[in-house]
DNA sequence: GGGATAAGTTAGTCTAGCCTAACTTATGAT
DNA sequence: ATCATAAGTTAGGCTAGACTAACTTATCCC
C-alpha cells in the first residue's frame, strides 16, 4: 500500500535538473551557447537562480560553462536532454492518441509526468500508438537510443506569395494559439498555399483545405513548414 | 516547447506530504491514531523526521497531533489522503489493463505518477478501462467524490480446515510476493477452501481452481478474503 | 576609448525535507 | 512504586533550489 519513495532507476536527475538541461538543448539549437537569462526566461526564475544551478550542472559534468559567456551541454547533458525530450513527446503522443486529449492540454500534463515515468512505461506508450515520430505539434520524438532528426522546415513567414507547403511542426507553448490554429486547419500535415503577402509586416493570405485564411507575420514565424516543390505540368512536348 | 514548472491546480500538496498522509490513513485503518514510528517504517525515514512533519501538517489542518500519542487526519486530510489513493489505485490498474503491466510491476511506478498526474488525467484514465472498482490488487477505489468502500474480509489464515472462501485482496507492497501469489493463482475473485491446518503455525493446506496448494501462516495473513456461506445442498426432504 | 546599459555573478536568505545525537515522556514488569 | 526500555521530541545541521539586492563584466555606441 503505502511505501517508501521509490526512486527512478537511472541516472537520478531531479525535475528541475531535467528542466534546465531541456532548456539549454532548446536554446542550443540556434548553435549559440544558451545564456543565462535566456534560461531564466524559459524557465520563469530569476537570472541568479540560473547562476547557481549552471555551476551545479557543470560540476557535475552535464554542461560547460565559460563564465558570462554561456553554457553549452555536454554528451552526457544532452544525452539526458534527449531521454527527457522523448519522455515529453511520447507522452504527449499518448495522452492525444490514447486518452483522448486535445493537442492544447497536453503539455503541461506532460511537463509534469516527464519527470515521473519510468522508461519501460514510455516505451509501452511509445508501443501502444505504433512508435509514432512526432508529438502532436509535429515535434520529432527522440528515439530510445538518443538520437533525434530534425526534418528541414522553415517559418511560414518566410514564404512568398505564391509558393506551397507542407506544415511541419508549431510552436507548442501557448494553449490559446494551439487552439486557434486547430481552427484554422494549420496542423502538422496540412498544406497551405501563400495567396498574397501585404508589405511592412501586414497579412499573409492563405489557403488551407480549400478554406480562405489570413494570418499575421508573428503567427506565421510560429509554424515551420517545409516547402512544395512546385511540380510543373508536364514539361511540354 | 521547454516552459516553466507547472503547478498541478488544486490544494497544491508536494509528493511527500501526500505520502505521508497515505502512510496515515493506512495506519489509521486500525481505528488507533498513527504513531510516528510507525509512520516512520512505511515511508522509510527517521522518526525524528516525522516529528517535523506532522508538525507542519498538523499547522496545515490537516490531522490533529497530540503530543506522544499519535496522529489522525482532519477532514481535509482524509479528502486529500482518499484522492492520492484514488490516483495510486487507477494508475495501477490502468497500467495493468492498458499497457500490459504486471501486477508486482505497477506499485512503485504509480508511487511516483500519483504525485504527477492531475485529476482529468486520473478520470480519463479511469473511464478508458471501464471505471473499475477495484484496483489490480483486489484494493477498493476511492470516487472521484471521495468515498471509498472497503469490502468486509478477513485474513486467509483466520479460516478454519473445511472453510471456502473467495479472495478480495492481497498486500501489495512485496513484488515477490505478488509474483509467487500469482503463480499459485490466488488473485482477488479466486476461489479457495482452506482444506486442512496443521497447529502450531504450522502450514495451511489449500484447494485453489482445482489444484493443491500449501502456504504458511505468514502468507496467508496478506491474503484477505470473504468466506462463503455454505449453500447446503437443499435442505427439502 | 570611455561610459551607459545590459548581462551575469556573488552574497546572503528562505523553505521543504531530510539526517543524527541527545533529551524527555510513557509504559510495563517486577 | 520504581525504573528500564520504548517511543517521541528537540536541537542543530545539511542539501536542493529558489529569491532579492548589490556588485562585476561585456558590449556597443558615439
Amino acid at each position: 500500500m503505502t511505501a517508501a519513495r521509490v526512486p527512478k532507476p537511472g541516472p537520478e536527475l531531479t525535475g528541475p535538473v531535467e528542466d534546465y538541461l531541456k532548456a539549454i538543448y532548446e536554446l542550443e539549437r540556434s548553435g549559440k551557447p544558451a545564456e543565462t537569462n535566456a534560461i531564466a526566461g524559459l524557465l520563469a526564475i530569476a537570472p541568479a537562480s540560473v547562476s547557481g544551478m549552471v555551476r551545479r550542472l557543470a560540476d557535475q559534468g552535464l554542461i560547460t560553462h565559460e563564465r558570462y559567456h554561456g553554457a553549452r551541454l555536454t554528451t552526457a547533458g544532452r544525452r539526458a536532454a534527449l531521454k527527457t525530450l522523448r519522455r515529453h513527446r511520447v507522452i504527449e503522443s499518448y495522452l492525444t492518441s490514447a486518452l483522448g486529449y486535445s493537442w492544447d492540454r497536453v503539455h503541461d500534463e506532460a511537463e509534469r509526468l516527464e519527470h515521473a515515468a519510468s522508461d519501460e512505461l514510455i516505451d509501452r506508450m511509445a508501443a501502444a500508438i505504433g512508435e509514432p515520430e512526432t508529438d502532436p505539434h509535429g515535434a520529432p520524438i527522440p528515439t530510445r537510443e538518443g538520437t533525434l532528426q530534425e526534418r528541414p522546415a522553415v517559418p511560414l513567414s518566410s514564404l512568398d506569395a505564391g509558393e506551397s507547403a507542407r506544415v511541419e511542426r508549431v510552436n507548442d507553448d501557448n494553449p490559446d494559439r494551439l487552439r486557434y490554429l486547430a481552427e484554422l486547419g494549420i496542423v502538422p500535415g496540412a498544406e497551405v498555399k501563400v495567396e498574397a503577402r501585404e508589405p511592412f509586416e501586414g497579412p499573409i493570405a492563405l489557403n488551407v483545405d480549400d478554406a480562405s485564411r489570413t494570418i499575421g507575420p508573428e503567427l506565421a514565424s510560429q509554424i515551420l513548414v517545409a516547402p512544395i516543390s512546385i511540380k510543373r505540368p508536364k514539361p511540354g512536348r
